[in-house]
RNA sequence: UCCUGAGUAGCUCAAUGGCAGAGCAUUCGGCUGUUAACCGAAGGGUUGUAGGUUCGAGUCCUACCUCAGGAGCCA
């Protein structure tokens, strides 16, 4: 069984990050954290500390300390907690460059050898991962992948905040199924009403900008959808703009700065765990800039070329959404994110303002991430008419009562309005290079898993 | 919901229908510059579950369970 917690530091060197070691070379700090990987040679062990911040590797000869922190070490076992103080030694054969002479050790909670620490420095499959994912996050890895997912999470919300943009986020409890309970989490909400999760703000945040004028909401959202691929979850979080007087071309102006925006705040800094990640950070470096925008009917031109070419397995229908193949055909022909717009109205949501030069398209937009990501953004001009949204929700047979504070949006002062939302975990699956979107999230939720 | 694949030691995987194996992890021993260290040794098994075929089943058959990848749908 566990021993137990010790907190009082005997030590009086100053307390340090791994991360700002550079800072400390040639002091003597103490690290608060775990051993990571231990290595012995003989009298000679190597330690790896890590402490959130980082790693680095520890170097104790048996002659250089006492025969208790030698034996302490030599005997602990991987990841117990504690903390180490040591001198900081710069070292050319370090992968970050330095090394801690260690000096003392104080161990706060020892592993015991029965029950190791189950995730290894070697291979894992899915499943078992996932089922220790409270511990497979302490790996350098899913650290750096979470460090980046909050600076994509910041450099999205600074990006609105910066540019006059408030915050209104709408709720999670939502009265009504909007567009077919299927996909909906449903639950009880007292007596007999039923409520359900939200699968998107949208809706009120329209509300909200015909009262601020530009605004945004973040947060989670959840859908019930029975997808098992590398790009869903049942609970994820998206972040949702919605602008008054905003039309199409403006609305893809917007997509364009926003993702610019996150992109060069990555690059900016973090580099360092972007290369633990294993990504390519020249593919990102060539994201900056204007994006290719295509029309629906010119992205399926391009598909009907790729399949006389034998590029593509299936031919494109037009009048059809694309699929999963034809998406990721498309935005490989591209470095950069591609915005599709003006997709047939059949098969888009019914609160799409139709094109005015087509009505049988709808003033919308779709962003391709690079590689094969798929879609990240899924955005619409709105419909502005009172006549011509009631109409449309009469014919996809939604429940009129539902949405009369919706068409009121269009009875008092109703303006062009437009918005998209982006989901953060394509977004980081697709900035940090990975198989599937349960590593941008600390919890992952899918449809086989709710533990841990 | 549909299609495909996989379940064997704590983990990752081997094993022509014929003795249940390896690497890593753990424990013990060795090694003063290791980078997933290395070398030697030990312990560790209800082969997903239930039935069936067979002299004999991890292996073949049936059903079920779990997981993974994909399709559809979506961000």
């Amino acid at each position: 069984m566990s021993e137990s917690v010790t907190t009082h530091v005997t030590t009086s060197a100053p307390l340090a990050t791994i991360a700002s070691l550079s800072a400390h070379e040639g002091q003597t700090i103490t690290l608060r954290g775990w051993l990571y990987n231990l290595r012995a040679s003989g009298k000679l062990l190597f330690p790896i500390f890590r402490d959130g911040t980082g790693t680095i590797q520890g170097i104790v000869p048996k002659a250089a300390v006492s025969e208790e922190v030698f034996e302490t070490l030599k005997n602990l076992t991987l990841e117990s907690s504690l903390t180490v103080t040591g001198k900081v030694r710069a070292d050319s054969r370090a992968p970050s460059g330095f090394e801690l002479d260690v000096e003392s050790i104080e161990v706060l909670q020892r592993v015991p050898e029965d029950t190791p620490f189950p995730i290894t420095l070697k291979e894992h499959g899915v499943d078992f991962l996932m089922e220790h994912r409270h511990l497979w996050l302490r790996t350098p890895r899913q650290s750096a992948i979470l460090r980046v997912r909050a600076t994509i999470m910041r450099a999205a919300a600074e990006y609105f905040d910066t540019n006059g943009f408030i915050r209104t986020d709408p709720p999670i409890l939502t009265p009504n199924a909007c567009e077919g309970t299927s996909e909906l989490f449903e639950m009880d909400y007292f007596d007999d009403d039923k409520a359900y999760l939200t699968q998107s703000g949208q809706l009120y945040i329209e509300a909200t900008a015909l009262a601020l004028g530009k605004v945004y909401s973040f947060g989670p959202t959840f859908r019930a959808e029975k997808s098992k691929t590398r790009r869903h979850l049942t609970e994820f979080w998206m972040i949702e703009p919605e602008v008054a007087f905003l039309e199409l071309d403006g609305l893809m102006n917007l997509a364009e700065g926003f993702i610019t925006h996150i992109v060069t705040r990555v690059l900016e800094s973090h580099c360092a765990d972007l290369k633990v990640i294993g990504k390519d950070i020249a593919k990102l470096e060539a994201v900056v800039g204007t994006f290719p925008r295509l029309s629906y009917d010119e992205a399926h031109a391009m598909l009907d070329e790729a399949y006389k070419a034998g590029k593509i397995e299936a031919p494109h229908k037009y009048g059809d959404d694309f699929g999963s193949p034809d998406e990721t055909y498309i935005s490989s022909q591209f470095d950069k994110p591609v915005m599709i717009h003006r997709y047939p109205a059949a098969f888009k949501a019914f609160y799409m303002q139709p094109d005015p030069f087509d009505p049988t398209k709808a003033l919308c937009v779709d962003v391709l991430a690079p590689e094969g990501y798929g879609e990240i953004i899924g955005g619409s001009q709105r419909i502005d008419s009172y006549d011509l949204l009631k109409s449309r929700i009469e014919e996809h047979h939604l429940p009129l009562d539902a949405f009369q504070w919706y068409l009121d949006l269009r009875k008092y002062g109703s303006v062009p309005h437009a918005g998209f939302g982006m989901g953060i975990e394509r977004a980081v699956a697709w900035i940090c290079g990975l198989d599937h979107v349960r590593e941008t999230i600390p919890f992952a939720r899918t449809l086989n898993r709710i533990y841990p």
